[in-house]
DNA sequence: AATAGAAATGAGAAGCTTACGCATTGGCGT
DNA sequence: ACGCCAATGCGTAAGCTTCTCATTTCTATT
C-alpha cells in the first residue's frame, strides 16, 4: 500500500504524495524529471502544482524513497529507490537510459576510497556514449 | 608557452583567454566554478565580464583543453586537461576533491558497454563521501 | 463526528547559473 | 600600418529549481 511507503518515510499522506508516487511507480522502467511528472499529472487532470512537485520530489529524495541523477543536459531525473543499487549508461544520441551493476567496480571504489582515507556516503557512476540501436537518432521529447 | 596552447586550439590569443587559462594554471590543484575565475579576475583587476568567463571556459571545454563537472550543489566546476584521464572523490563536508585513476574500473567500464552494446565517449565516475581530515569541518567559501 | 493545530499546497515570483544579442573593441594576416 | 572578422562586455533573457505566503488539507484530539 502506497500509503504506507509515505507514512514511513515520515510523511503526511496527501493526495499529490500519492499521485506523484503513483507515477514514479508506473514509470519506473524511465528516469523522469520533474517536469514530466508535472506534465503526466496535468494528463490526469491533477491540480498540482509544479512547486509541489518539485518539493515532493526533493522529500522522496531525502526519505530515500527516490534517487536524483544529474545526467548531462542540466535536468535532473528521478527513479524510484527499488531497493537495489546501480549505475546508468546514457545514449547521448537519443537519450536512454540503462542500468547496471558491476560488483569489481563497486569493490574497487570501496578500495580507492580506503586508500584516499574517505569514507563513502554515496557515488555517482554514468557511462556516455552510443547506444549503436538501429532506431536509436528518433530522440524522445 | 600560453598563448601556443590556445592557438592551438583554434582559438584567437586574447587577454581573457589568456588570463582565464592562467588562472586555472596557477590554480590546477583546485576546480573551479566559473564565479571562482571571474572573481580572481576582479582580484587582479581585470576587466572582463562573466559572460565571457563562461563562454572562455566553454571554449576551452569544447577545445580539450579543460573539462567540466557536474558535482554536487548545480555548479559546474573546470579544471585543465592535464593529459591523464581521472576520476573523482568530493568530500561532502568541506567540499576538498582528490583525484584517482583505477585501471581496473576503466576495464570493466569498457567490458560493460560492449555488453549494452554502447560505444563509450565519456564517463563520471565521482565518489561522494567524508574525507576524515581532523581540520575538514572548517567548510572553505 | 467535529475541531483545532500543524503541516502541505498552489501560484507567482525570485534566485541562480548559464546563454544570447548587439554594438564596440581588438587580434592577426596582408 | 590597415582592415576584416572574430571576440568582448554589458545587459538581458532563458531554464531549472526554490522560496514566500495566503489558503487548504491532513491528523490527532475532543
Amino acid at each position: 500500500m502506497d500509503q504506507q511507503t509515505i507514512r514511513k518515510a515520515g510523511l503526511k499522506v496527501t493526495l499529490p504524495r500519492m499521485k506523484i508516487l503513483e507515477i514514479l511507480e508506473e514509470n519506473a522502467q524511465r528516469h523522469m524529471t520533474a517536469e514530466d511528472v508535472y506534465k503526466e499529472l496535468l494528463l490526469r487532470d491533477e491540480e498540482i502544482g509544479l512547486a509541489t512537485v518539485y518539493r515532493v520530489l526533493t522529500q522522496f529524495e531525502a526519505a530515500g524513497l527516490a534517487e536524483r541523477h544529474h545526467f548531462e543536459g542540466g535536468q535532473a531525473v528521478f527513479e524510484l529507490n527499488r531497493g537495489e543499487h546501480h549505475d546508468h549508461i546514457v545514449c547521448l544520441t537519443c537519450g536512454k537510459v540503462e542500468e547496471f551493476m558491476d560488483e569489481t567496480i563497486e569493490k574497487c571504489q570501496a578500495k580507492i576510497a580506503k586508500k584516499h582515507g574517505f569514507t563513502i556516503a554515496d557515488h555517482s557512476l554514468i557511462l556516455y556514449g552510443e547506444c549503436n540501436n538501429p532506431k536509436c537518432p528518433n530522440r524522445p521529447k
